[in-house]
DNA sequence: ACCTGAACACCGTTCAAGT
DNA sequence: ACCTGAACACCGTTCAAGT
């Protein structure tokens, strides 16, 4: 495609981003990527001696990246008596937001057996915020298991539609689905009436992210100021 | 292997199951699966004509099953205030012991796109539980979300060893971890002195996901009884 | 009906060879 | 040094053929 110059590893890691946000991690081979690339996929391995392996290693820590560069620009913390909460909870949503541009990010995270040092950097920087705001390490430690699962496990859509093709539900199914499911149909039918714009989806899953994650920084801070842990 | 004896779609799933608890979903192909049961990988297709979509799904079925199966012998519910808690609590744990011994499973879960008819089975089983314990649908459908992240984000070990293969971290490692990482390195000298015993590993993950779990319940008893949402 | 052998298109990866 | 063509072992899958 563009003039093929200087193949680098941040070349062949930007094109490997920009192939799985496109069609997906299935779609991510060293072929594909080649190709992206106008190259020879066996040209790759010369940038990236680890193999494939470190290419999904790469996209890992380009999303990191991502995370801390988002958070670079932030003003100075506050210190006043639970102002921890306000730091962690940007930190948290600034996490979501890169991972909502890269839905493929929580599924090779979960995929992959290590941690890499640009990860652990992050936990690094909650960690010291809590520490610092008064936060036992032990407390502080479940946090990071409490916040990690959450920002990791939230990518996935609850209600998608079954299993099928069809974007729409026929009534059919929709009126199977209400007599097996009684109280998922009730709920739907609640939610989607209480819902001002229907058009926006009834599962604003940004509204439910941030529920979520009031609770769990609610709930630690109150353990925090109770001397509990 | 055993004398083939009638190939079945569920002899089929039980193999698929065997062979990713074994060897893990990197290992899970249709010629793997169809070794295991002393037969060529084409006779596979005749059983599962979704062809390997097909057998994900079953995979997800199978592990569907085994929470409910988990679940079908409890005593009934008490239905005291706030009793719901409990029987949510159950069944969280419930789920995340099956996940527990089948790894493999959020992974699947996460790089799924449609949510099968049996996990919308177990939902309902949860959300009917909370409706009839007196929290209204639309704090029921944030239970919903913020549960579901947990039980599927909890099983990726948040402090792993980095990216090597030794078991062992040398001294050295350990000692440019400490100055890199202050904070991480503290915590885990923390935890590891806490700990009673150093051989059941500090990072007690069970622990952690009970904590993670009472700290979402309660909060979400809180609203309930506070008549929020 | 159920199972199989050969074959196709596609992977990751190696290696000897090009420039 | 960087890139490539041919090749190997392995996938998912198709299809015509066996029983």
């Amino acid at each position: 495609m563009a003039a093929t110059r200087a193949l680098t590893r941040d070349r062949v890691l930007d094109a490997a981003v920009a192939l799985a946000d496109d069609d997906g991690l299935a779609a991510l081979t060293m072929r594909g990527v080649a190709a992206r690339l106008g190259v020879e996929a066996m040209s790759l391995y010369h940038h990236l001696p680890g193999k494939k392996d470190e290419l999904l290693d790469g996209l890992i820590d380009v999303v990191a990246a991502q995370v801390a560069a988002a958070l670079a620009d932030r003003p100075p913390a506050e210190d006043g008596e639970g102002a921890w909460v306000a730091e962690v909870r940007a930190r948290c949503l600034a996490a979501r937001t890169v991972m909502l541009a890269h839905p493929w990010a929580p599924p090779l995270l979960a995929s992959r057996s290590g941690i890499r040092p640009a990860v652990f950097q992050l936990y690094e920087d909650v960690l010291g915020v809590m520490v610092r705001g008064g936060c036992s390490y032990h407390l502080a430690h479940r946090a990071m298991h409490a916040l990690g699962s959450m920002v990791l496990g939230f990518t996935q859509e609850l209600f998608a539609p079954g299993g099928g093709d069809d974007a729409e539900a026929t009534e059919a199914e929709t009126e199977a689905m209400a007599a097996a499911l009684p109280y998922t149909a009730a709920m739907v039918a609640a939610e989607v009436h209480a819902a001002g714009d229907p058009t926006l989806g009834w599962c604003d899953s940004q509204t439910e992210f941030e529920f979520t994650l009031d609770l769990l920084l609610g709930g630690l801070e109150r353990a925090r100021v109770a001397g509990r842990l």
